[in-house]
DNA sequence: TAGCCTCGTGTGATTTTATAACATCACGTT
DNA sequence: AACGTGATGTTATAAAATCACACGAGGCTA
């Protein structure tokens, strides 16, 4: 359990991020965003595929696909793992979640519609994980794989380290 | 099998990286330099430990636990993960190999002793891992971290795409 | 409306990746 | 020789991900 339980330790709704912030709202508006989108792209934005959003945008936080699973289970869908995976798949297909590579865990994405190159700050003490955006142009590496002649088309950047908070926290 | 094959789907050990190079001596090389290093730090390199690495080496890319698992118990080793998971661990912990976070799998650091904070480009089509440097001030993440208060300890950076031989061949 | 196709869902089974827990052994110290 | 520490080996289990197959809901076409 260690490691998924980490990704679900937090379980305050409040307070998540790197600062408070009002929640219910904007979890209302990225579901219907992420509808506006299916329709204007002609996805079928389904029952499992919208709760699992849903828990995800609830939660604010990185969900092992397990987890999710729980939960969808609970309200109803099945309770095997390609269910969870499938849904999974789809959101993070459609930028509507990513895949936090240093947790194995997903997390919806906090800047729907913005082109896509995410950015995450792991807070190993508290295991928040806040999305930044990253420019296309990766400063080293960019340059790096220019000269080699490698195309980048998906970049992966997940800083590891400690947050405000917590560090407070420490020095206290 | 399928994604652990992908990290081993190269069999032949040259032609490794990028380009074509020399390796027999680069891997007596960087054994030697371990070894040292162990010795002015105080670590054991003991046989597992430099067998690991050395399988690393010579194979020059991504390999899964498992994979590497296979050649130690070969070797003579143990057969069970952990002993794989222990050398892996001691390996990464001091620098002499990393973690390729998309691929699950690990690979023998290329830049010894220099100051870390690796970079890996992937080929999605001919699973080639290639290692670039990356300084420690990372661009538009840094800069985003600075402004919430993140203190980044480490950090993961690998970017996807495809390498310049296989954009040859496809383009061929 | 029936037949067909496609895509999504549900389930059981399995594979792949990673840890836990515990016994033993090698080495250095006292 | 007694002890502590850390490395190794083994059994067992957990966690993450995929395969394979059956069924069903919706569109399309005839």
């Amino acid at each position: 359990m260690a490691r998924a339980n980490k990704a679900i330790k937090n379980t305050s709704s409040v307070n998540v991020g790197f600062e408070a912030h009002d929640h219910t709202a904007c979890v209302q508006t990225a579901l219907q965003a992420a509808e506006a989108h299916c329709v204007a792209k002609g996805l079928r934005f389904t029952p499992v595929r919208r709760r699992t959003l849903e828990i995800l945008l609830q939660e604010h936080r990185a969900l092992g696909a397990y987890d999710l699973l729980k939960s969808l289970s609970a309200s109803g869908f099945g309770s095997q793992p390609p269910v969870a995976y499938r849904a999974i798949d789809f959101l993070v297909k459609n930028g509507f979640a990513h895949k936090v590579e240093k947790l194995n865990a997903f997390i919806a994405c906090n800047h729907p519609g913005a082109s896509h190159s995410p950015a995450f700050m792991i807070c190993r003490s508290c295991d928040v994980v806040v999305e930044g955006m990253s420019g296309p142009a990766r400063g080293m590496i960019g340059k790096a794989a220019n000269e080699v002649g490698f195309k980048i088309e998906k970049s992966i950047i997940e800083v590891e380290g400690i947050c405000g908070s917590c560090a407070e926290q420490a020095s206290a």
